[in-house]
DNA sequence: CTCTATACCATGGTATCCCATAATATCCCA
DNA sequence: TGGGATATTATGGGATACCATGGTATAGAG
């Protein structure tokens, strides 16, 4: 299996169109996807994303919800009701909702970044941001686990 | 099987009648449904609809009631009282019964929002209120969740 | 005959397809 | 190993198909 690496900056054209990086789109073409999976994450100004594998574990996951519970109709509005299947073009390329671009404060640019069974769409500046507080919260963590194994 | 997802604002004409989006025409049509099976949400205000599929569901739920139960005496007065089945045009389009509009405050604008198996048509103001809450809910509880699901 | 519901037509806007191009990456052979 | 040929990729533009929406014509009921 194929997963999403590294991270790659492309440009929004004038009719909106933005080209999947070819790596990620060989990953998306051996699960078979000429959709990718879309929905604003829920924890993060960006976009999760994936092909057919990710999809099936959300609806797996909405599955296994008693279906008329509250717990299922909220997690169903705000999953289902956010996210979309975005068509990849013959050249490669998706064109980003509005309600997809508003959550992330995406303009005319974006990084995609490989997070392994999925990736993630960004504004390019919010994602050095995020970055730099990402490797903030590892370095703790190490010296967090560093004492932990010094002190035995 | 196609699922009905994202969200799609519509406007109703002056003869009553609204685009469905086409992407649920799609999948409406996956199902072979030449009609949307529509009913007043049993817990919002709003409009839960799909296909043929979303009506047998229903059906068979009915089915397995106890025939002389007080639930469902209920239940049928709620969902098939309330029920109905409206033609789509060759344009696409239905025409929403006053019943159902005035359960769903709805005026002359509609969002569309899927949920998966089914979708729901709300008064796009109310619908945002709702979306608010229904985010905060899964907030709390997406660490249960993540738990669960590692973090999808 | 009038009112309403349905079929049919028109249009502007948008998405999709197809082709072109420049830049980069890959390959191949001397 | 180097350097030129070839393939791939990101990006742009024109033409076409699709979609939401408004309007007109037709048929059927009361």
């Amino acid at each position: 299996m194929q997963l999403f690496l590294s991270k790659f900056q492309n440009k929004i054209d004038g009719k909106g169109r933005v080209s999947i990086p070819a790596q990620f789109r060989n990953a998306l073409f051996q699960e078979d996807s000429k959709k990718i999976f879309c929905y604003p994450s829920l924890d993060a100004e960006a976009i999760d994303a994936g092909g057919n594998k990710l999809a099936s574990e959300i609806y797996s996951l909405m599955d296994n919800l008693n279906p008329y519970s509250d717990e299922k109709d909220y997690l169903s509005t705000a999953l289902f009701g956010m996210s979309e299947e975005l068509r990849i073009d013959s050249d490669g390329r998706v064109i980003l909702s509005d309600l997809l671009k508003n959550h992330a404060k995406i303009i005319d640019e974006v990084v995609f970044v490989g997070l392994g069974e999925k990736f993630q769409i960004w504004e390019p500046k919010r994602f050095e941001d995020y970055l730099v507080i990402a490797q903030q919260k590892v370095k703790e963590q190490r010296l967090l686990l560093n004492k932990k194994n010094n002190g035995v």
